[in-house]
RNA sequence: GGUCCUUUGGCCGAGUGGCUAGGCAAAGCUCUGCAAAAGCUUCUACAGCGGUUCGAAUCCGCUAGGGACCUCCA
């Protein structure tokens, strides 16, 4: 069996995973600022590590994973106004800023349980730890590398760059950073450009604030995730993962912030996710080009042609590998929700078909190509969990599922051992691991005994070559939105659009 | 401006130096009361130029396009 290999961002290269703990697995994940709504670009990562997540699992790792959310405001712009995100937006929408954050949030899990996605272990809120922040801000200022200015505090990036390796992660050159000619208001406060806020001094209009040895006011964004992922995982855990675009400055102040507290680096595989664009740009809320998951389920956007199932988005972004850019288009979907259609249907084909053997009907050619196919399933994923390649093993099983199916050829074509591993393999891989789950509401038994019903009742009339009756149940059901299909050898079978 | 990434057939996308990824679309055929589905067949591409190599989509250089980060961002 090969090993699990994942991409490193820190040190850019596929490293063999050995995780701290034999048998367990912290990992963190960056979760979203319940300011509004998530929208397309958001459901990459939560697929992503929901596949790494279900992974480890299968591979017989105890998995605690910790996903925040963020509801405490930090920065729109640092510096500029020093503006609260979601106090700005409690006032436009008239809501108590918690009942704001209450409102997203449980947007967000809906959004989560539509992916089909596992609940994390542990879901910190940033308002929760409030305590654990201060706390390393204290430690932080003790050992020397941040500074008090105004009620706020600030990181000093300079003395931490002399004594530590800030910039490695997202591959910058600190002195680069310390002369950036950029202008930025309000930044006298900063002893330098690069410095960072641990914790931010408010005014009496910001609804959000807390009390601190400093001034009422409200933690840096980066300060939680440091807080929180020490609390639950420990100085130093195994993996943290996001999008690319937190890799600087969030990710790497993580590391800064961590490291003067801990003693100790305190990530081992850094994993990052790449962008869903959208006509080649990034999808995100400064280029206003985001597709709300709302409107992705409701089709309620000018740019899609129709609704999209939560199911064929997370075959869409499985389909490619977690560290390409993903260009979403209407098409693109289209496409994604036709293949995953077929899949989907040759597994339920193949979950009712059982062994029959027949002698002398053995193609070993065959056999040996499925068993192979199969067996690579687990190679692929070791290799940085590249889920295109397994489901494009999937696409290349399914025409063999479908002409056995349609009989072109006999289910002992390839042998028991093959058949039942064939069985196994697709519910273990489909379902467990990459998560896809039926998209139909076909499951209900009460539904499929009266189905049962019509298709006996149009098997009679077509013996009976009564086709006006039988065209009758199919034209009918039609409109209803159920397909009726006649199979190879008088059977029939239905599905709901 | 700095740092980094990327450029694959009509479209989306996988690709670890030698072996047709896969999906969608399209065309033809088979099956079929009709339809739908399915199966089979066809469609061999790697931005351009140069180099390394027996051999390059894959490594190196240059050129051109696109993008990300440097500021809130998944």
């Amino acid at each position: 069996m090969s090993q699990l290999k994942v991409y490193n961002s820190f040190s850019r290269q596929k490293e063999v995973f050995k995780s701290i703990t034999p048998g367990h697995v912290g990992m963190y994940v960056c979760g979203p600022t319940v300011s509004g709504e998530s929208h397309l670009g958001h459901a990459r990562p939560y697929i992503t590590f929901d596949v790494v997540h279900r992974y480890l699992k299968h591979l017989g790792y105890k998995v605690r994973y910790v996903r925040n959310i963020t509801d405490a405001g930090h920065f729109e712009e640092e510096g500029r106004e020093a503006e609260d995100k979601i106090s700005k937006k409690a006032l436009l929408e008239k809501l108590e800023p918690m009942e704001l954050v209450q409102k997203y949030t449980n947007l967000f899990h809906w959004a989560m349980e539509q992916f089909n996605t596992i609940p994390p272990s542990i879901e910190p809120t940033a308002t929760g730890h409030i305590v654990e922040q201060i706390e390393m801000i204290k430690q932080i200022i003790e050992a020397g590398y941040a500074y008090e200015a105004n009620g706020s505090v600030y990181f000093d990036v300079k003395k931490y760059a002399a004594n530590y390796d800030y910039g490695k992660l997202s591959g910058r050159v600190i002195d680069d950073l310390l002369e950036t000619t950029r202008e930025l208001e309000g930044q006298e406060e900063k002893k330098d450009r690069a410095d960072f806020a641990l914790w931010k001094n408010a005014a009496p209009e910001h609804i959000m604030r807390w009390q601190s040895p400093w001034a009422v006011g409200y933690p840096g964004w980066h300060i939680e995730c440091s807080a929180m992922a020490t609390k639950y995982l420990g100085a130093q855990f195994d993996i943290h993962g996001g999008g690319m675009d937190l890799l600087f400055p969030h990710h790497e102040s993580e590391i800064a912030q961590s490291t003067i507290c801990n003693h100790i680096a305190p990530v081992r595989y850094w994993i990052h996710n790449n962008m869903i664009t959208i006509n080649g740009r990034k999808m995100g809320k400064s280029y206003n080009n985001v597709i709300k998951l709302t409107e992705l389920f409701s089709g309620d956007h000018p740019l899609l042609e129709k609704a999209f199932h939560p199911m064929t988005t997370r075959f869409f972004i499985l389909q490619t590998h977690y560290r390409s850019t993903l260009d979403f288009s209407n098409d693109a979907l289209v496409a994604a929700e036709k293949g995953l259609k077929r899949l989907w249907d040759a597994y339920e084909k193949l979950r009712v078909m059982s062994y029959e053997f027949r002698e002398g009907t053995l193609d070993e050619e065959l056999d040996s190509k499925i068993a192979k196919l199969l067996n690579e399933f687990e190679e692929f994923m070791n290799d940085d969990f590249s889920t295109a390649k397994v489901m494009a093993n999937m696409f290349e099983i399914v025409s063999t599922i479908n002409s056995m199916k349609d009989k072109t050829i006999p289910v002992s074509a390839i042998s028991k051992e093959t058949f039942e591993l064939l069985q196994s393999s697709f519910k273990t891989w489909l379902e467990d691991i990459l998560g896809l789950t039926s998209f139909s509401e076909a499951d209900s038994t009460k539904l499929q005994g009266v189905m049962q019903l019509l298709i006996d009742i149009r098997k009679e009339a077509k013996t009976k070559k009564d086709f006006a009756t039988s065209d009758k149940i199919r034209n009918q059901l039609t409109e209803l939105g159920i397909t009726l299909k006649d199979e190879k050898g008088g059977d029939m079978s239905w599905s709901i659009e």
